[in-house]
DNA sequence: ACGTTTTACTAAAACGATTTAGTAACCTTT
DNA sequence: AAAGGTTACTAAATCGTTTTAGTAAAACGT
């Protein structure tokens, strides 16, 4: 059982003292002025010995873990777990690891997540906030640990975020339904009020104005968030078949809501888009592969990780830079999912 | 700027020596005979001055940091990141937060995020290792790290392990397609070494013996791992478009073969399950909710999850402990891409 | 050849907890 | 009332680093 080797090991092997060992491990040899010789000897024993510094006693003394957190609503949702990938991939460049937790939205869970990360001294955060995070958010900024909102933001909080630009994507989608002659477009969201989603609901909202559409309340349908997807499917099928002859198209404002509803429509026995045009906000495997393609408002997942890590690391490594606000552009994908009524109408 | 309080500025409220305190925040004051005046004096203060402990100085101290890693070949993954959302809720319902790399079955990259596991000294390690990560895996186990492997395992290393039935999975998946009258079936699984995959080989050469089917090479087609998703969906379109008439069926190993077959069928103008039926292992949303739904074998993974993390679990906290090797049964579930072909042939 | 600078290191404190080995003060017991 | 036990604490060591404040010896400038 070789015991674990530690600096003053590396020190008494090489007969000098544990200071010089910390100088030349952390490649301060030149500038401390410790003769070349004596640096390389030591790289060399603590190469050859194993060394490898302990985590803790070098948290202990500096505070840096090299860790940063993630924290998103649902890692098994295909957003969240793309997301998560390219942020571990970008960290991993940059020397860092990455913790992540699922909020799952819920209250309780996500300030104690928060806490427990900050207790672990993550060196920076990068969190889709549910909205009940924004104090512990808030005390993050203030404290001045290094932070990245992404998917979604504060509006009163001056803070780094990363974002898309939902309410043009919304707007993009809507219109693109109206240019196809669809003229009764239902909406299906969720009932957080995170600011993503309203976006997307404004942006909603806007597109019907443009195009000179009445917006009826009646075919906005808000679905809890969390709710197991059984029970997501059995309300749109219920809301889907109550409004039958209301709608020529469904917005689904997240890839989620999307899945649902293509299950419920599924079971219903209606086809898309032979009887409803379907648009989602958000892409995936289902709406890329399945029959019929779903068209969708496309968000740059990999940018965002990427811009987001970037944003953090420099956070991190230069503090005091002022906040960013990333917005990046959504793509309409055009696929199967929204039939032309046009020519029926002029 | 609120400084940190730490244990001896509780002390210090109190009245008391550092001991005093950290006994009783540990739980320790009635074994200790600490007073129940001072016990409660303290708590208070502790509740009250918002203490936290400092993470670093427990590990140092204790080696604990309550904290698992995993490692998976892509957080991305279908199968993985629901895993990894089980993995994670599991353990915070113990304690225990999980840090997640994924391995990209990279040999540098497994290595290196072996070693940084280590070295920031997880409790436990739940890691589905590719077939470099043996030595590493084999000193973890040496050095009695608690170790569970997940979804694949070293069959010559007494380890924890937690995998499905893969032999029989596959055997089911070949009945099934014999069942049908299907004679002609190819099998797309990659190139890695896994046993996971070699049983799933395996089971698949076992159903055609038992069902008198001739196995042809030429129908077997390994896809290096780690391909991008486009030059897999190109290979297997050549591999198909080139054996057309050689095969009625296709067995894809994993789901995100299944996935890029699919994209191959859709590219090349051939329809399930009319030309061609499909199986795959494993499951995801677009085999459930795409059309046509594809019959699969599909793994249980949120008991996989649990129980690994039961197992590790109970590895931390009371190590000595039996190695646990479990094997849970895989479910058919049939779908719609698997045509019945035997009223012709009979 | 004297003072100053530079070189090449080191001793000890500090980070914040836990743990070991005590020790007064009080309480029993005989 | 002396011996022994119990109660309710504490001082100091320790974990493994980094950092501060040095120091002896060599080199340099004049």
């Amino acid at each position: 059982m070789a015991k674990k080797v530690s600096i003053k090991d590396i020190a008494a092997a090489a007969g000098v003292s544990a200071t010089t060992v910390s100088i030349v491990l952390n490649g301060r040899a030149r500038e401390m002025k410790i003769s070349e010789n004596m640096a390389s000897k030591i790289e060399k024993l603590a190469e050859k010995m194993q060394y490898r510094p302990n985590h803790f006693a070098k948290g202990l003394r500096t505070g840096k873990t090299n860790t940063i957190g993630l924290i998103v609503d649902d890692i098994s949702n295909y957003f969240f777990g793309h997301l998560a990938k390219v942020v571990e991939e970008e960290a991993d460049k940059k020397g860092y690891t990455v913790m992540f937790c699922s909020s799952e939205n819920n209250e309780g869970k996500s300030r104690n997540i928060l806490n427990m990360l900050v207790d672990k001294h993550m060196d920076g955060y990068i969190i889709a906030p549910t909205t009940f995070m924004l104090p512990e958010v808030e005390k993050l900024i203030d404290e001045k640990r290094p932070t990245v909102l992404i998917d979604r933001y504060f509006p009163d909080l001056n803070s780094n975020f990363v974002t898309v630009d939902n309410f043009n994507g919304s707007l993009d989608a809507v219109n693109h339904l109206a240019s196809k002659g669809i003229r009764k477009i239902a909406l299906v969201t969720n009932d957080t009020d995170q600011i993503q989603m309203q976006q997307r609901i404004d942006g909603y909202l806007e597109g019907l104005k443009k195009n000179g559409l009445a917006f009826d309340k009646s075919l906005v349908k808000k679905i809890p968030f969390g709710w197991p997807e059984e029970k997501q499917v059995k309300e749109l099928a219920q809301f889907f078949n109550r409004q039958r002859a209301g709608f020529d198209a469904v917005f689904f404002t997240s890839n989620n809501l999307g899945v649902a509803g293509l299950e419920a429509f599924s079971n219903l026995g209606i086809n898309v888009p032979e009887q409803v045009s379907v648009i989602c906000f958000d892409d995936n495997d289902l709406f890329r592969l399945g029959k019929p393609g779903i068209t969708v408002v496309s968000q740059p997942i990999k940018q965002m990780a990427k811009k987001a890590v970037e944003v953090l690391v420099r956070q991190i490594e230069q503090s005091g830079t002022e906040p960013s606000n990333i917005v990046l552009a959504t793509q309409m994908v055009e696929r199967d999912s929204v039939l032309n009524k046009s020519t029926r109408n002029h």
